[in-house]
RNA sequence: GAGCCGUUAGCUCAGUUGGCAGAGCACCGGACUUUUAAUCCGGGUGUCCUGGGUUCGAAUCCCAGACGGCUCACCA
């Protein structure tokens, strides 16, 4: 560093500052030189990118040149670029920004190589790069410095390939299916649509506290009313919540709605632009993730929850139907029995420890209890369970759809259970929302609604256990290393 | 929020019973015109995470703290 340093006040009063170059012209990319060497041998070539590596021979110099693409390799020869220019070659180090003009061409070894004619330096790297070999394994770094870590290491690059891929393969398939992709706001007076504690912030010229949104979903059955009956957002949601490997403050969700539609319908949905974005990244729909296998391939398995429960779980049909029993299944499998826990609360705690982890290939969980789902209709035929589904996949809940409530006296009297959750304590309750309600009060057709949780599903397609790994800049608590 | 583990050179990591701070890569000097973890010769560049304590002496033992990882709890 102290003698980067001394090197670029050297170039510098040389005349040769190496951050005035504004631009450079490159012909090819690494990647396409080697594919199309066959039609490009011999032919001239410019390249640009960051110096890997260098292995110098006195006077020849290979070095490799790293750009978005890949590596190629560089061919500097002392009577290829000349006695001047040579001398320039030794200068450099690993890390440097450099473009080279020069003949495509295959070494004795056969690795194809551009025979460099010309090379100039345009940026000065002042640190060098992580080490080559073992590149940079330090997880906080490769959060904090993620740049770093792009440089160092191929899989990362890799997990935000397949992230872009993911999500533009996800606008493609619902542009396709007729859906408008909508902007609603990321600050609202009230925070809805999902069951979570809020990011409160503050508007000085309005003097009002705002919240960052938790979820689209209310907004988003607003423009269903307005008659624009599919509409979808992929957009950053905020949730005031714990940290973990599948939790992160802020994350990537998509909502879609679809008027005319219910939940089955919603799962058809679900599990085609799943299995199509699979295809079209990966190129293939049977995957590994944590070491088991995932096959993606539809339809999907659609089991009712408390019949998971009782498959996966040691729980009895009856243990679920009431209060009393299902309290006594908590205390016998270690879970929380507080006498003020609600069934359904238990039925879920029970869910979510003993069979979620078991949801291995993808699976429709179906019909939650209608008490934790506030904005979901309830099956007419049996209104304590919700049409509502949570796709799995890798032992990971990816999403959350129902069909949607329309009938607004219903979602008042839901409002105004979760308040009294609210009062009693529950900060997740989801608050009332006169604003909505007045909406649904104009009439929203039924309409099927699907959440899916972004950075979750690209997990699944990177098999990366943890949800930093596929978000650029996880939260991480500030403190310059 | 709780438990366990980790933090040593730019990077990857050793460091024995408490006794001069180490290796590889990178870097600096030299040799070398087809290497690819180039090779050969010479050179160690450091707030051992921070602050206390014990001790003749602490990277090492004790206490407190910071940051991170994993697991658990709440959430998607």
């Amino acid at each position: 560093m102290r003698q980067r340093r001394a090197e670029l006040a050297r170039l510098r009063e040389l005349g040769r500052d190496p951050f005035r170059a504004t631009r450079f012209d490159r012909t090819h990319l690494a990647t396409e030189i080697r594919d199309a060497f066959d039609s490009l041998e011999g032919s001239s070539t410019r390249v640009a990118g960051r110096l890997t590596a260098q292995r110098r021979h006195g006077k020849a110099t290979f070095a490799d040149l790293q750009d978005s693409s890949g590596t190629i390799q560089l061919l500097f020869r002392l009577d290829g670029v000349g006695e001047k220019k040579y001398g320039q070659v030794a200068e450099l180090d690993d890390g440097d920004i450099v473009g080279a003009e020069g003949t495509v061409c295959r070494t004795r070894t056969g690795e194809v190589t551009v025979a460099a004619a010309d090379f100039v330096l345009l940026a000065k790297a002042l640190r060098p790069p992580p080490e080559k070999w073992h590149g940079l394994r330090d997880i906080e770094i490769r959060y904090r410095r993620r740049y770093l870590d792009l440089i160092a290491n191929e899989e990362a690059r890799r997990v935000f390939q397949v992230r872009s891929g993911v999500i533009g393969s996800i606008r493609r398939f619902l542009d396709e299916r007729g859906f408008l992709e909508v902007e609603t706001p990321m600050m609202q007076s009230v925070a809805g649509g999902a069951l979570a504690r809020p990011f409160i912030t503050h508007h000085n010229a309005l003097d009002i506290d705002l919240s960052l949104r938790i979820a689209t979903e209310l907004h988003l059955k607003r423009l269903i009313v307005g008659g624009m009956e599919r509409v979808y957002e992929i957009g950053r949601v905020f949730r005031n919540e714990g940290v973990s490997t599948q939790h992160n403050p802020e994350y990537t969700l998509l909502e879609a709605y679809q008027a005319y539609a219910g939940y089955q319908d919603i799962m058809e949905l679900t599990e085609t632009m799943v299995a199509r974005a699979a295809e079209e990244v990966l190129g293939r729909l049977k995957l590994t993730y944590g070491g088991k296998e995932v096959d993606l391939t539809p339809p999907w398995r659609r089991v009712p929850m408390v019949e998971a429960i009782v498959e996966r779980a040691q729980v009895a049909p009856e243990e679920l139907h009431s209060e009393e029993a299902a309290r006594r299944a908590c205390q016998r499998l270690g879970l929380p029995a507080a006498a003020e826990m609600r069934l359904s609360t238990m039925v879920n705690n029970i869910f979510d420890h003993f069979v979620q982890p078991k949801l291995i290939d993808p699976t429709f969980i179906v019909d939650y209890p209608t008490a934790i789902s506030p904005l979901a209709k309830a099956h007419s035929d049996n209104p304590e369970l919700a049409e509502r589904f949570e796709p799995f996949a890798g032992g990971m809940e990816l999403g959350n759809a129902f069909s949607e409530l329309n009938d607004p006296e219903e979602q008042r009297r839901r409002f105004e259970e979760q308040a009294r959750s609210r009062l009693a304590g529950d900060e997740e309750a989801h608050p009332m929302d006169e604003d909505f309600l007045l909406a649904l009060e104009y009439g929203m057709p039924p309409t099927g609604g699907l959440g899916i949780g972004i950075d979750r599903l690209v997990m699944l397609l990177t098999d990366s256990s943890s949800i930093r790994d596929v978000i650029l800049f996880p939260q991480m608590r500030p403190h310059p290393k």
